[in-house]
This record gives structure tokens, sequence and C-alpha cells, in this order.
DNA sequence: TGAAATGTTGGGGCG
DNA sequence: ACGCCCCAACATTTC
């Protein structure tokens, strides 16, 4: 009768998760639910390494449930019809920042209300409500660093809350969906690679990041930018899905003693806060510009080049790794998306939302806010983005930051046997490899992006420039 | 969390 | 001894 459901979303985790913690105070029965509903998610339904983790993840937590005593409930949406038909008389959840998923959720906190279900809902995903930082103008902010010092300086972070120790369960509870029944696994073959590089689940996630801040954090502001070395956490796909909180980590963080290394690494976490800023102030951004003059740039259409970097075979020996290294292993080094996304827009001039939908499908760590940021500040149309013609040229990327060439061999075996004199600029390399020539010449492709850009800026600027020279 | 072009400076070679 | 040129190294500007 007086059964509570905890709505598990992006929350994949029982520890520091304060819907549930707030169910449990209740100490009535508690239903820990999940609600399979792809047709919420806007706009774009989760990708295919996204569904490959939430099948793994959801196992996880369905073992972390049941020894706990309760066992997870999996449905099939609408959401709130399933949320109606459970009878419940509390409900609680996590919240989530997406417009679509957001816009939802207050729908169905007003409708279960109206029929006398309390509803409440937390912040489980972030260090800062997206609301809650404003600038002196009581604006949001658009320029990291300033943001982030604001954070830093005003925002409190609370204390992750503990694990419970135990969950009643209802006296008689509902049925479930088989969770391989959502279909969420791919067909074949491509879970393979996945499930070579990764564990989803939380405890998982725990013992990561655990080993992360004991070791390899003590050299990341350097190493990070490396591909080939291991010196970033890969705590993303878990941290997107909930299961480690920023809590959780900045917590873990505060415990240890290498300052430095611990504010670069604790910079990243609040890009992440920094996107769901963004996001939630500019719903639009998922598909539009934030820089609205952004519209109106020439961009390309040619389903040939964005194919052949989706494929990897742009013959730029650093981009073509790390496309691969994403249909591989659902992943793709920081550093190398950077490369990879300025090569889309500026080289090819391939609009960044096809990018953004490429990467919501091979991503792991696929979120809506970060990819955004990402690709609109890579295009140079989003928050943060000066100076936005900055174009990267690949091949003194490469040298800079995979000089051995070890990430490029190990994702582009034809370069294998190449001298690394050679690797990041095979046409120049006196014995041939059999490796797709260039998509485009640097210097032209660079020369006509540049061109593009130039049609964006007002003309008023550069004749007020010249008439003051005159004078 | 760039790259390339352009400008400046200072030391060394050399007539 | 001096001016001139070259050029590397660094700084600034421009894209």
């Amino acid at each position: 009768m007086g059964c509570s459901v905890v709505w598990f979303r992006l929350d994949l985790r029982t520890e520091d998760n304060p819907a549930l913690t707030a169910a449990l105070a209740r100490r009535e029965p508690v239903l820990p639910l999940f609600i399979w509903s792809p047709e919420e998610e806007a706009p774009w339904e989760p990708g295919g390494a996204s569904r490959w983790w939430l099948h793994h993840s959801l196992k996880s937590l369905q073992d972390q449930l049941e020894k706990l005593g309760s066992p997870l409930v999996i449905r099939r949406g609408p959401s709130l019809e399933v949320l109606r038909a459970l009878g419940a008389s509390h409900v609680y959840w996590n919240r989530r920042y997406e417009p679509k998923p957001m816009a939802r959720d207050t729908r169905i906190k007003a409708s279960l209300e109206a029929s006398g279900i309390q509803v409440e809902s937390f912040n489980s995903a972030l260090l800062f409500e997206p609301w809650q930082i404003e600038n002196g103008e009581r604006k949001p902010f658009q320029v990291f660093t300033a943001y982030w010092k604001k954070c830093l300086r005003e925002g409190r972070v609370e204390a992750p809350l503990p694990a419970p120790r135990k969950i009643l369960a209802p006296r008689i509870h509902p049925p479930s969906e088989k969770l391989e029944a959502l279909g969420l696994l791919p067909a074949a073959g491509w879970g393979a690679g996945l499930a070579a590089s990764w564990e989803p689940g939380a405890p998982t996630a725990l013992r990561k990041i655990r080993s992360f801040l004991g070791s390899a954090i003590k050299g990341y502001e350097t190493e990070r930018d490396f591909p080939s070395r291991a010196g970033t956490s890969l705590i993303s796909p878990h941290l997107h899905f909930g299961e480690i909180s920023p809590r959780q980590i900045w917590d873990l963080v505060h415990e240890e003693k290498v300052r430095r290394a611990h504010s670069i690494f604790l910079k990243e976490l609040g890009w992440r806060e920094f996107a769901h800023h963004l996001l939630y102030h500019y719903p639009h951004t998922p598909t539009e510009p934030l820089r609205e003059k952004f519209r109106a740039f020439p961009w390309r259409k040619s389903a040939k080049d964005l194919r052949a970097w989706q494929q990897g075979q742009t013959g730029y020996p650093i981009v073509d790794a790390g496309m691969r290294q994403l249909w591989q292993t659902g992943m793709m080094h920081n550093r190398v998306r950077m490369i990879a996304g300025s090569f889309l827009t500026k080289h090819l001039r391939i609009p960044w939302q096809a990018g953004a939908r490429w990467f919501w499908d091979t991503l792991v760590d696929a979120d809506l806010a970060s990819n955004t940021l990402g690709w609109q500040w890579i295009a140079g149309c989003g928050a943060d983005a000066a100076p936005y013609f900055r174009v990267f040229n690949p091949v003194l990327q490469g040298e800079k930051f995979d000089p051995g060439g070890e990430y490029v061999r190990r994702y582009v075996p034809e370069l294998s046997k190449l001298e690394t004199k050679w690797i990041h600029k095979p046409w120049q390399a006196p014995a041939k490899a059999r490796y797709v020539e260039p998509v485009v010449d640097h210097a032209t492709a660079r020369a006509e992006a540049l061109e593009a850009f130039s049609s964006l800026r007002p003309h008023g600027v550069l004749e007020k420039n010249v008439s003051l020279k005159r004078y």
C-alpha cells in the first residue's frame, strides 16, 4: 500500500543515490524500477554502443539490488503508464537535464501528483545544478574559465550518501521484463570489441577511479594528451550512466594529496558540469549552433567524405586511428576527438551535427550535454570556441601527441611497419604503404576553410580598421 | 586544449 | 672596428 518506487534512469548505482536514500528513509517497501522508453529521448534514441553499455550496466544493477533484497523491475514505456500501473504511493527519481526527458519528467510529476501520488526528485548527476550558477548579470555563463571559477568559489559540493545495507521488497513483487527481451545488444560482432574493452557497472567504476587516483593521476596533466599512453581515467561512460557520481569522485579526490594534478582532473569534471549548464540554458544546441551567425556557414554535403571519415579512411593516420579506435572500442581518446572533429568540420566542412550523430551511435560515453559541447566547441560555433577558425594540422598534431606513432600503429595496421619519420605523413614516404591517399590536401582544405569562415565575418569590421589606418 | 605568417632581436660570420 | 647580412629564436599578429 505504502510502497515507494525508485525510478532508476541515468543513476545506475545504489551508493550516493539520493532518490533511493529518500525512499528508504520512509521505512516502507521499496520497488526499484527501470523503464526502457527510447522514444522519450531526443533528438536521438540511445545509440548502439550506449545500448550495449546499458544492457550490462542493468545486469550489474540487478545483481546489486538482488543482494540488497529488492530485485529490479524492468518495464517498457511509456513511462507515465508504467508508473501509474504500479500503484505506488510515492515515486522518487534523480533528475535529468536533457530537454525532452526533463519536460517529460515535469509532465509526469504533475500528472502523478494530481492523482495524489507523492513525487520527489533529486540531484545525483551533477556537482552543481545548472540553474544554480550565474554570472554577474544573473545570466548563464558562456566561458568555461569564468564559470568554473565561480563554481569553485561559491558552489558547495555535498558529501556522498552511504550505500544502503538492505532494501525491503514489497510483499508482492510485480513482474519484470527479461533484460534480454529489451534487445539492447547489437546483432553480432560489434559487441565483442566493446566487451573486450569495458566492464560496465558501479563496482568496476569505483575500482577504476580508486586505481586512477592512486597512481596515474600524478602524471595526468601531461600524460592525458598522449593517446597511446594510459594517462586518463576512462571513467566517462560510468559517469554518464551514473554508475558513479561526480560527488563520489570529488570526495575521493579530496582524500588524496597530489594537489595540482587533482585540480586539473577536477577541471574535466568542470567541463562536464559546464556542458550540462549550457544544455539546460540553451536546449536547442544539440542540433543548432549556439552562435547564431554560424547558421550561415557554407557547409559541404558529401556522403562519400562522411563515410571515409566514419570508417577511418581519410588518409590522415591520426584521424583514421581515432575513428577506428571508436569503432572497435566505443571510445576515442579526447585529444584525438578534437583532431578528428576538426578534420570533419574544417577540412571536410561537413556539418558538426553529422559528427555528433555518429559519435552518438558509436561512443559508449555518448552524453547529450558533453557531445554537444564538444562538437560545437571544435566546430567553432559554440561556447568558449575562440579562435573559432582554428584548424588543427593533423600531421603536426600527430607528431606532437603521438610522436612514436604507437597509437597510429595500434589502430591502423597498414602502417605498422612504417618508419616513425613518416608515420603521420605516409604519402611522403619513399616506400608506399597499402594505405589510402589523403581525401583532401591539408593546405588546400585549410585555405578553403578560412575562406568559408571569412564569409561569416561582418564586413563592417574590416572596413573600419582600414579607414583607421589611413587617417 | 592552434597554425601559419609576420615582426623583432641579437649573435656570429664576413667583407 | 664597423656595418651588413643571415638566420635562429622568440614574440606578435592574423587567419
